[in-house]
DNA sequence: ACCTGAACACCGTTCAAGT
DNA sequence: ACCTGAACACCGTTCAAGT
């Protein structure tokens, strides 16, 4: 057999690891076609255009993203056991993650950690618009701190060091609170605060009888990762 | 007067309005020439590269983002409002905050905000690191909604329905909370549940004294807008 | 000090043509 | 059904040259 018939998926390979490594910016046709050893042309049979490429590239990875398997004794240590597993599925795919958050998908993606948020916030007590209300918010949460963090890191030397920006006049007559903003942030603990912070403010109230529930996680989310093969000419 | 003296000033208006206008893509720089009716090269001259230019955009955003004032009558309630303050202003300039974000200085964009975040949690009775990492997770909490909010806005119908992934099974025998996850997102309520949910959580425990301190807000934040002029040549 | 056109090395995409 | 090279209309950027 003749190793050479290029294949659609050949194509997504090769695509998928020139963004991993090199970032999205690098994935130009002509570039994949160079080390695809083939003719750019080739490659728009296999996949349309760049921007279908694109969309497979995030359809993958949106199928990737396993299901969550919520870990802890009670409601409120498993929202944060899926808090903390999202946050880590995040950052381990920080360009194919950026590439979905601009098609807009990043809804779509986390469809699978929603679901196990549901159940425990069920298991919490919480009912109806409220539950769902607090699903939404850890959600945002998770999502928006992972995008606040990963811009952190790109940026570069800030251009005035955090510390010149926090003189002592700023803080007050607060010497460690001066420092501590002026240190690097932990962003790990932080999160972990934030998370608890949220979660207890969401729970506060709510009805707190079903702690024991089994966390047996989410339904299989499997599946669903073609997006159309075939030829693309007009 | 001679009319036709380009500045570098009106380089940057006229990019400003083509990111305001038709987004960041729509800025090369052959187009900005076109709309000032001069050559290429000329923008170069003024500016340097396309790379720069997008530079002077983005500090000129970040020295834009006003003073916030803080209103209401309790710490957490000013906190609150200077949340809201900070999503209002994102929300207004949503292409050049992409930008700012892009280029990793959302963070020094965010700095008046954050000292009037410092002022209300001293307020509230936090202190040194506890207050610090408090202020942070507001930020993040917001700057992060942000992000995500402008997502969803951005996403074309999302490919399958919301209503259709949130089939009854799921929700258990919840039907308003399965209602209410298939229903669009109302985000201004969520901002401001979340929020709130938030500084709840940060606040719980904290000394209660100082509610009836002055909101009186942050110290001046002006200037600092200019980022260098004068020929790039090499 | 400011502006210019020509030229270079890149893009994504289309098309007509091969096998 | 698959692959190809030539060509088009775009990019950002540099350079030598004008005034």
């Amino acid at each position: 057999m003749a190793r050479s018939a290029l294949t659609r998926d050949e194509v997504l390979d090769a695509a998928a690891a020139l963004v991993r490594e090199h970032g999205p910016d690098a994935l130009t046709m002509r570039r994949l076609a160079a080390e695809l050893s083939t003719a750019v042309t080739s490659i728009y049979w296999h996949v349309g255009n760049r921007e279908s490429l694109l969309d497979a590239l995030v359809a993958r990875t949106v199928a990737d993203l396993g299901t969550i398997r919520p870990r802890g004794a009670t409601p409120a240590e498993r929202m944060m056991s899926v808090a903390r597993a999202l946050r880590r599925a995040l950052r381990e795919r920080p360009h194919l993650v950026a590439m979905v958050h601009e098609r807009g998908l990043t809804e779509r993606m986390f469809l699978p950690a929603q679901r196990a948020l549901v159940h425990e916030a069920h298991a919490a007590g919480l009912r109806g618009a409220h539950a769902a209300r607090a699903v939404r918010a850890l959600q945002f949460q998770v999502v928006g701190y992972v995008l606040v963090e990963r811009n952190r890191e790109r940026a570069p030397v800030q251009s005035p060091a955090e510390e010149e920006l926090w003189r002592r006049e700023d803080a007050g007559a607060d010497g460690p609170l001066a420092r501590a903003l002026a240190a690097p942030i932990d962003t790990e603990r932080l999160f972990v605060d934030s998370v608890r912070a949220l979660v207890d403010g969401l729970l506060a109230g709510a009805g707190e009888g079903a702690a024991a529930d089994t966390g047996k996680g989410v339904p299989g989310d499997t599946g669903d990762g073609d997006v159309g093969r075939g030829p693309y000419s007009q």
